[in-house]
DNA sequence: ATCGGTATCGATAACGTTTTCGAATCGGCG
DNA sequence: CGCCGATTCGAAAACGTTATCGATACCGAT
């Protein structure tokens, strides 16, 4: 019910009686002012509930104790790594904040670019960055990425070993007795999608096992771009008996699609995602998939980033193990 | 790779050829500068990759297009209104900003007071706040509150029928047989708790099943927060044989504490939950709980928000209905 | 030529904070 | 009593942007 004007420094200066230079000092604590005008000052600030404005104090110190996490938008992927992230911020003196670009559908490339060129140096000290295509750092301002697009990088980076999972996969689907495996890709541009295909192909071709070109296409990572490759694929003579699908949510695309067409999962089809998303434990059937610890890559990304601003010596590319998840979107061939 | 300062608007306004007050108006729009001049400039501003800094510009114009949605933390229920949110600001023209106390355990009451003082007016036009405990509008700032404390307030609110939703909990457990039926409350200053409580034991009331006033305890809506509460309801000799949770995390928090007193649920003890976060359906065994439609409240305060910064006559306070949803985690009374 | 009226543009003052640096005060000591 | 160093404070400039408003240029009509 109290309704007043937002209260600013001059405010606070003028009832306790002092200069606004005098009131910023006590704020920041620094050196060179009285003891008894410090108490004064603070009782002010308390009774007036004065908060310094995040844009006037940016703009003019660059520096605001604020950390950002950009992400392109709120998916499960996305949401996961966030709340590592938030739970490792707590107590590190810094506060966080999560911007999406918003852009939904259309996700014009470069959002992470035109968002930091936004944000940095005028509102946060540092940024994760949430599968990136474009990285460009200026100097002073810190950021490190997870999952980060294709091409060489010296950023820091947090990611899971994707490759690695990637053979998981494709090998747990060649001991079920499938051979006609399907792989529906994911963003080109990602550096994960890449080395997911690459561990699919590297294990198909131990396996001794040739890949059938018709049955690789790109998906997007996304339900709605996965699901008309994943009606071509299941749509053609001769399909596959297994999918492994690039992420969870091409893999849950893949399933709606295949019930669909009337194919029954597992039976008619056996389909493997990757991520183990919360989701995927709660579609039907529960999709067998690839973990990546995904709260814990945020947690990491995180610290990183502190240790990067505080100027700790330490390594700057940090890549978590994946973990097979069975659950019963797959059966062996028959 | 590319290693630059940040480019601020003096700089496009050089290489432009003419000043600062020019490219402003040329970025926002504004009349009264020629064709050829804003196409020069617009190239100006895309070859240098220029981005209006959100501090200096909101400081000056107390306008940022930038939207707000304050949490406490990532927890499951504020990640899902988040999500409805983010979803509902795609193509409203504005960004979504989600600011989290970070506070995490100590969670000081007021920091959404705190953090609203420090955004508002000098980085975001609006704010939706998640449970907030202190409500005090600056003129001129427009928020909404999801699911609010308790006491007179005129915000404009979005929230589900919290009541009607305990009824039905309360209901189905009497409906299976059950009397000694134990109720661990909420955060007390939330109106939602309070609502769920008189919801309780209304349905008691209505049904001719005293309360037992030791089988009501508060939990304070987080895991470790109900432990202890629901330690002590088991601990009970005369144990309650169901108990309806404030919230999903206090009944997961319940069903753990069971299993550690070597408990069965559903067996030996009927749980119900409150709120239908994803986890719910992935604990064992799936949590029965009343669902409230998260991600469509989010949205509808974000929508909200919007109308009410645009001027938009129209409801203020928003209700959604309640669900029951069944699953594994009650039985009938033996 | 002169004039009035439109376009087009740029100086400049804010916005709320931090920081530098000089001014003022005070106590102690010679 | 005069001087000096230490302490405490405030005036003022800067940060990057937007808004106001006056200056200039140009046009056609008298």
């Amino acid at each position: 019910m109290v309704f007043q004007q937002r209260v600013k420094m001059s405010d606070v200066a003028r009832t306790a009686g002092v200069s606004v230079a005098t009131v910023s000092k006590v704020v920041n604590g620094r050196y060179g002012v009285a003891r008894a005008t410090v108490e004064r000052v603070q009782q002010v600030i308390h009774d007036l509930g004065y908060e310094a404005s995040l844009g006037a104090q940016s703009l003019r110190s660059h520096r605001t104790n604020v950390l950002g996490i950009l992400l392109a938008e709120f998916e499960p992927f996305s949401t996961e790594l966030l709340k590592g992230a938030s739970q490792e911020v707590a107590g590190s003196g810094y506060q966080l904040l999560a911007y999406s670009s918003g852009d939904g559908e259309g996700a014009a490339v470069g959002w992470e670019r035109r968002s930091l060129a936004r944000l940095s140096g005028t509102l946060i000290d540092g940024a994760v960055i949430v599968t990136p295509t474009v990285v460009e750092t200026e100097n002073n301002f810190h950021v490190v990425a997870v999952d980060p697009h294709t091409g060489p990088s010296h950023l820091p980076t947090v990611d899971s070993d994707n490759f690695a999972g990637a053979v998981l996969a494709t090998n747990y689907l060649l001991s079920l007795g499938h051979t006609r495996i399907g792989h529906i890709s994911g963003r080109t541009d990602l550096m994960s999608a890449q080395l997911r295909e690459a561990g699919f192909r590297s294990a198909m071709a131990e396996a001794g096992v040739p890949v059938d070109e018709r049955l690789v296409r790109p998906g997007g990572f996304r339900i709605e771009t996965a699901a008309g490759p994943a009606a071509e694929l299941l749509g053609l003579a001769d399909r596959p008996t297994a999918i492994f699908a690039g992420n969870d949510l091409s893999a849950i695309s893949t399933m709606a699609v295949a019930r669909d067409m009337g194919l029954c999962v597992p039976d008619d089809l056996s389909v493997i995602g990757f991520d183990n998303v919360p989701e995927s434990a709660l579609v039907n059937p529960p999709l067998t998939t690839i973990m990546q610890p995904l709260q814990r890559m945020g947690a990491e990304a995180l610290r990183l980033l502190v240790d990067l601003i505080a100027g700790v010596e330490r390594d700057t590319h940090i890549r978590l193990p994946t973990e097979l998840v069975i659950r019963s979107s797959c059966r062996p061939h028959r």
